[in-house]
DNA sequence: CGTTCAATGGTAAACGTTTTCCATATGGTT
DNA sequence: AACCATATGGAAAACGTTTACCATTGAACG
């Protein structure tokens, strides 16, 4: 291993010229700078990046934490932040918590330990999630993404969940559903609490039925499955089932039309996220899209100017989303 | 932040003594173990993890470099070689190379600077990921998994992706289908090779026709729907497609149905990898399975046995696929 | 010409561990 | 009791950077 003493003797300097070439930390004559870089050069030196790091206190690097890694919308998020980040010469290491904030918390420890210089978190759960935000004990910035944690000030960019579903309530109704039932996930996860709230809210609002026909499980699609198998055994169909994400649509589609039940003809089930299966399954499904690539570069940016030290207010900034209307909900108009 | 020797003030020791004990490396009394435990507790230390790394030239850390973070099929091959590295005490560092040889020599760099005992690699070019492994330069130990660079003797585990296809187009065959197409990715990624190879060989034996009938593109939905659309306009339709993955296979069928043309009854539609989608799309996709659990096992006990330095052999495994038959390629039985 | 100031270069002290090398204590064997 | 082997503890030297501090230079200015 060529070290920065070695490039100092073949460059005929001392080891801070080195140094201070390599880190760019403090202008040095152009002929001294070019000796360094033509022996940095030659002998193919590379920089110690641990030493680098235990004397700087800084990586350049960013951790993410993600709930599960398989889950496409947070893949997608990733991508772009990493985007993001890379452009700002930021390296971005990625776990997976396996939505158990027990993991979540090793997790951010083991960032911490390795001295990331901030943190994206998609919590998994938005009460024991709080452990891992005291892990981080203040020592460098953290925003959450998508999902928040309850009473705590903390950045947050995430979609209005509520409009979201709004949205889709309003447009099953327009086309004459109105019997409902809703697949959601567990209560702790915050998006999921959120859903569920404003499909109630907007069942109410529209003076339809099943604002109180809940079923919660997971964000998967074998969760959707299951859901299905309980609303295909029913005497009585719903017009629609609200899915609290695109995974769960998908398993509760491929149930029903199992077992016979048409999609969308007999029930027209919707989904959210916009992940792009959504695309490729038949039919299509109604979904609420994020504007993940806002989400990003919004998390993203307000995380960096955290580090460079700029910005002090504590961003909660909800972005709005949109409707993708695809075949699943498209189901004979009942009143028209 | 407290140090090693703080912890050893509190302790009435030598800051050698509770390194020892913090790192295991040597044995103590009970006495000054317990002593040096207890300050440590009540100090709440946390070991610095970039001075260890800097004395030590050792992190307990992987790195492993997959072409496409979005693709299902890597994230399975990851999230199982996450579990067993864990389980031994080592991290995971994953990242994406974007399918560019570029990119993947830049993060294998990154991965070496970072001081990764490991790395595992799905490379993403057979002939010019040669330059990833010149980049770690022996450093440490390095498998391919997956895929396979081209004369370069490095342990090697992926699927046996000739036999995968004989038994695609073998079964494909006995329902009676003769005319087929193959759609598959870029030849210089080393399983589309292989599986083009076998293509023409297994149409050849079983004297059917299509063996020079083949479109190139990428391992994605997006090229798969690109070549339905070649294959939907020709004025006579093959009786099979032979799709080098799942999400070539999805991008067909749908776009195939989009069409108008029936899968599996005017076509019949096959895929390589049995990703999760497989069961999601209708119809269900007929596909090869690899066994990722057993290739992720091998891989991962093979990287950690060179880091420990025992092992010497390269390994270069083979392992059998299995055939998922589902209703993509249940067309009418032509012949029986 | 003397003074001041900015620019640049070098020396050496950090950063927080691990590990080598010694010193001492302990226990077992003749 | 003398000897040896082994176990344990401590001092100090690494590991490869960055940076505080000082020294030197040369230019600008009166």
């Amino acid at each position: 291993m060529t070290t920065i003493e070695d490039v100092a003797r073949e460059a005929g300097v001392s080891v801070a010229s080195v140094s201070r070439v390599i880190s760019g930390t403090r202008s040095v004559r152009p002929k001294t700078k070019n000796a360094v870089l033509e022996a940095a050069e030659k002998l193919g030196y590379q920089k110690n990046y641990f030493a680098s790091a235990l004397r700087r206190r800084s990586t350049n690097t960013v951790g993410m934490v993600v709930p599960h890694i398989a889950n496409p919308f947070f893949i997608e998020l990733v991508e772009r932040i990493e985007n993001v980040i890379q452009a700002d010469g930021f390296d971005l290491f990625l776990c997976d918590s396996r939505n158990d904030p027990a993991v979540e918390v090793r997790r951010v420890r083991a960032l911490i330990a390795r001295q990331v210089d901030g943190i994206v978190l998609i919590c998994a759960d938005e009460m024991r999630s709080r452990e891992s935000i005291l892990a981080v004990e203040n020592k460098i910035p953290i925003v959450t993404l998508d999902r928040s944690i309850k009473d705590i000030a903390l950045d947050r960019i995430a979609v209005d969940n509520g409009l979201g579903i709004r949205m889709i309530v309003d447009h099953l109704a327009s086309r004459g559903n109105r019997r409902m039932t809703f697949v959601g996930a567990e209560e702790g996860i915050s998006t999921a609490q959120a859903r569920l709230e404003a499909y109630q809210a907007a069942v109410a609002a529209i003076g339809g039925e099943g604002g109180g026909d809940i079923m919660l499980g997971s964000y998967s699609v074998d969760w959707g499955w299951e859901a299905g198998l309980n609303i295909a055994d029913r005497p009585h169909l719903p017009d629609a089932v609200v899915c609290a994400n695109d995974l769960i649509a998908v398993g509760v589609i491929r149930c029903l039309l199992s077992r016979g039940i048409r999609v969308p003809d007999d029930i027209a089930v919707t989904g959210f996220d916009d992940i792009a299966l959504c695309r490729y399954v038949d039919p299509g499904i109604t979904t609420v899209r994020q504007p993940i690539d806002l989400m990003a570069r919004e998390a993203a940016s307000i995380l960096l100017s955290r580090i460079a030290g700029t910005h002090n207010a504590v961003v909660n900034l909800l972005v709005g989303p949109e409707i993708v209307i695809r075949q699943s909900s498209c189901n004979v108009t009942k009143v028209s």
